[in-house]
DNA sequence: CTGTTGACTGCTG
DNA sequence: TCAGCAGCCAACA
């Protein structure tokens, strides 16, 4: 995807939850195969002060999308698994993700960090 | 309207 | 290092 398309996709203020859920979402669709990302930056990404538990609800709606979401490759700010049942930390596995006691292996090797990697 | 609850975080001792 | 805790704020009862 170039930045061109990514600044059509991003250049708006969120109005309102569901416009800020949506900002995540798309968000949480850029990032690549074997990386992850973090609630509180993804909070930071899309403009939200201490919005992190925002993201945490956000990931649990995405359910509901059409479009999926890789919810699976968003984790804490530690770089655990919160919350899983073994499914999320399984498709981590199946991208190449190690992982040991719910916790990411070289977290900061693979964290992708929204605010850096895309052009608004 | 009030209180509680989290797929959270950053400080602190 | 790391457990504990205050701050966070949209949902929900």
């Amino acid at each position: 995807m170039s930045k061109f398309n990514l600044k059509i996709r991003f250049n708006y203020m969120p109005i309102d939850n569901k416009e800020i859920y949506q900002a995540i979402f798309d968000i949480v669709r850029l990032i690549p195969r074997g990386r992850v990302t973090s609630y509180g930056a993804l909070a930071k990404a899309v403009g939200l002060k201490s919005g992190a538990r925002m993201v945490g609800r956000a990931m649990f709606l995405s359910s509901n999308e059409a479009e999926p979401v890789p919810v699976h490759r968003v984790v804490n700010s530690s770089g655990y698994i919160v919350n899983d049942n073994g499914h999320r930390e399984r498709e981590l596995l199946l991208e190449g993700i190690k992982i040991r006691n719910d916790k990411i292996v070289d977290f900061k090797k693979v964290f992708w960090d929204p605010l850096k990697e895309i052009e608004l």
